[in-house]
DNA sequence: GATATGTTTCCGATATATGGGACGCGTCCG
DNA sequence: CGGACGCGTCCCATATATCGGAAACATATC
């Protein structure tokens, strides 16, 4: 159809590894393969190879159960059902993370912070220690009650205001005021809104944080991206555009563990 | 160092698509990698490929995100977490069961059904004719109280006691005594020990059945298969003959849409 | 029954993957 | 401290595994 005939003129700078073109090949399928089934022959031409090869290798991946064959084409096949469990039990979130966390810390010059919930609990699982002098002293292995910390209300927001209510009651271990409880409860609505929770720490030590939820490949919400510091320097001013990287952080590093976006299309 | 220099002695059967040399032994690192982080040197000793070999195809599942580095080694990598959940949307159960109905069917001559659970009933999702004359009117899409079929039973083999003693007197509508109750679930845990349902129909219509439960990637029970056919045909003697072999479709089954035992090593 | 679209097989030329070997690095050990 | 070892990385000549054309076959469309 199109002139992909001989001119792929310029290389595709995504070759990566030399040597592995029919793995590459068979891989692409593979992603065409995910936005639902598709016909060997609508194969060839969408990745510009001949159907003789597309053919052999979704034959191939289909020998492997990597795909199935369906009424309407090639789908995702079972072995990856059981690729996809095993995967879950052998990720460690924050060796993904880890790279993530330092071009967030380098580029803002904050400490950053990923953690995850314990029941009631919010466990700090790493840390990277940004380039200020003043550093918040949270250490990785540090549980607080979830519902008082940026980190920890980040992976309360998906919780349902019951939930959020009992968690706060809980963390206060005192019995808050009706006011305060709704105050809590408007600020967590309005973070849950903009999907971004600005911290401020009410032990009354200046510290503040900006969290964002991370989600696994079933969108749920596993861990939780922070970076924190003084109001001194986590200004008002600076809050949006601090927001909007960390934002971007959670989201990459949401892609790495195979998050796909809100809902498929 | 070992004596894997040539001798590789047989080679594998299971080759089936030709031209496809790069991709299979990418999948095999794939496989090898689902025991555990392993190390590249050690991929290629234990699939007889050069360490540069090993090297590159590992690098190219790397830069795809199959493959993650870990310290001990290369793990599963996150883009199985994503391709594992869109797989589950995917995957037909009904169309994946299919094939081995027929085999069943051909096998044994009986009537094959597949079916799934619905709450407090059990769906029938498919169904297979099988040679005899007499049949078994259960079509596609019936539904039935789940405590009373076969197929029904063997869904809720996870199910704890409480559960089955709730769902048996649902399903009796009036109220069972205790007798009955006790007896019913004292065939539901031999059910259970074997892994096996032998059901007789209680309206008296003389039909039996031998259901079995498909296991998911999970190990839920997702469907089960039953086969069934008035007690005439199905009878005492040949009943261990043919659970063998409906538990073996089932074990395929459960296999085909990737469970993988009942705990990985 | 004729046309169109998709699937499968076969085969030779050549682009492509292969493995030997070398290098750098970190670790273990005497 | 120096040497041996294991691992990951890179280069390159070579063998061969892979590619795509063509055509038989299968199925859907009209």
């Amino acid at each position: 159809m199109n002139g992909m005939t001989m001119a792929d003129s310029d290389e595709k700078q995504e070759q990566g590894v030399k040597g592995t073109q029919t793995l590459m090949r068979a891989l692409d399928i593979m992603d065409e393969v995910i936005d639902g089934p598709i016909r060997a022959a609508d194969l060839a031409r969408k990745l510009g190879m001949s159907k003789t090869t597309a053919h052999r290798l979704v034959q191939a991946l289909r020998s492997r159960n990597y795909l199935s064959v369906t009424r309407e084409g090639f789908a995702l096949g079972p072995k990856l059902l059981q690729l996809g469990v095993l995967a879950t039990e052998q990720i460690d979130y924050v060796r993904v993370a880890r790279p993530f966390m330092e071009l967030l810390s380098d580029r803002t010059g904050f400490c950053v912070f990923v953690g995850k919930r314990e029941g009631e609990y919010s466990r700090h699982l790493d840390r990277v220690t940004g380039t200020q002098r003043l550093r918040v002293a949270t250490a990785p292995g540090d549980r607080r009650p979830i519902a008082e910390t940026g980190l920890g209300k980040a992976l309360l927001l998906d919780e349902d205001e019951a939930g959020w209510e009992r968690l706060y009651i809980e963390a206060r271990g005192g019995k808050p005021s009706r006011a305060q409880i709704d105050a809590y409860l408007k600020d967590m609505r309005e973070h849950k809104a903009r999907g971004t929770v600005l911290h401020d720490s009410e032990l009354g030590d200046g510290v503040r944080s900006i969290a964002v939820p991370i989600r696994d490949a079933k969108g749920n919400i596993c861990i939780a991206i922070s970076i924190a510091s003084a109001a001194h320097y986590l200004t008002d001013a600076l809050r949006p555009g601090l927001a909007e990287q960390v934002v971007r952080a959670a989201e990459q590093i949401s892609g790495a563990v195979g998050y796909s976006g809100p809902r498929r299309a």
